[in-house]
DNA sequence: CGGCACACGTGATGC
DNA sequence: TGCATCACGTGTGCC
């Protein structure tokens, strides 16, 4: 119930590297074969809205330069395999003459190409963090990433209050009782850990109490 | 054992949060009111290993269309700030002598310090999440980002272990236990009572508790 | 017209 | 030496 938006980020992958090496000349030559398709990005539990403008969902670029593409997806994390694949077969095509002015580089596109590759890996693990992310689907980057670190602590603090809670406060205490008195938080910590899950609310709940002088057992039956 | 960048998350935090750009007029009156204050960022566990080039360790740029710099440099390691010739505090220079080649754009330079805070800002929120995300050291941005989104997928997946294993039983009888949920009054009422006698506060209170299934015991034992 | 957010190419820097 | 990653300035689209 988590996941589940893989499949657009594949979908997006593969547009973005659906650029076909157009010659480069000095004036740039438009090559307006531009991706389509657009999709409602995120799914699942978001409330859908679509971004104005930051998302990158379909990008019309221009090209200023344009050259070929041909992308190779480094996965090398865990659990992100694109497919992509597209390997158009690339065309040729890496040393034209007239080069650019003073120096010659050898080789700026490769440079280039790389740079482009690095940026849309980085998007894409930008997708990813926004499919396990909840409620956070428009937003800038900068945002995203913000809500991202607001909700990893706030998954932390739930682990913690949760174990606290499952092997709860350690019995045998000898100190003033007075503390515990004070301790309002426990109770209702526990409270508002419960009123989260809905679901685990308990139907019954049956308790026992025995009082023999200065000892009282008390007994505590939960049904969910 | 799991925090403790909490400190400087918040800083972070509230350097996000402190920024409101002057407009900058004709002559811009400088405010160069932009958050810095670094700080080392990852501490604890991890393996101390400054990361080789990845980290914005303050740059020297060459200033290729020269205009003054103002602050801000997000280094990542504890002070070490050349500040430099920062080059004519607030000159109200902005639009002098025609410089700019052909069309005379009237304001590129907000436009670079904008887009100058907005990396920054980002910068500041991948400070953030690497600090909340453990074993991340060094790592590029996109592995850190990949580690993220397997952090939170981990923290999930244990939280949904960790509830179903707190109430892994089955119902049983019935009756609407919110309302016990919602007797709060009772511990307050209590807790008012004893206040009222203070002779009558136990010295030592011995709790222990043991839990077997649904079933919860616990022993309370008082001493006056 | 300005602000904002993005993607792009490019120089730098470390391995 | 290439090959990564980064930060920077710039062009562009959208309110």
């Amino acid at each position: 119930m988590i996941v589940e938006d893989w499949s657009m980020v594949q979908l997006t992958k593969s547009i973005f590297s659906s650029k076909q090496p157009g010659h480069e000349s000095e004036f740039h030559n438009s090559t307006p074969s531009i991706p389509f398709l657009d999709f409602g990005m995120v799914s699942g539990d978001q409330k859908e809205r679509i971004p104005e403008e930051n998302q990158p969902l379909l990008v019309a670029k221009k090209e200023t330069t344009g050259l070929g593409r041909l992308s190779s997806d480094s996965g090398a994390d865990s659990d992100s395999n694109f497919a992509s694949a597209d390997t158009e077969s690339n065309g040729s095509r890496s040393k034209k003459r007239g080069r650019k002015p003073g120096s010659g580089k050898e080789s700026p596109i490769n440079h280039v190409e790389a740079e482009r590759q690095r940026r849309e890996r980085l998007n894409h693990r930008f997708y990813a963090l926004r499919s396990v992310v909840p409620n956070v689907s428009k937003m800038d980057k900068a945002s995203l990433l913000s809500d991202a670190v607001a909700y990893i602590k706030e998954l932390e603090s739930k682990i913690d209050k949760l174990e606290t809670q499952l092997l709860g406060q350690s019995p045998k205490l000898k100190l003033n009782p007075m503390n515990d008195f004070e301790h309002q938080s426990s109770k209702s910590t526990f409270d508002n850990t419960m009123k989260q899950f809905p679901s685990y609310w308990p139907k019954t709940v049956e308790v026992d109490v025995k009082i023999v002088g200065s000892e009282a057992m008390i007994r505590v039956q939960v049904r969910i």
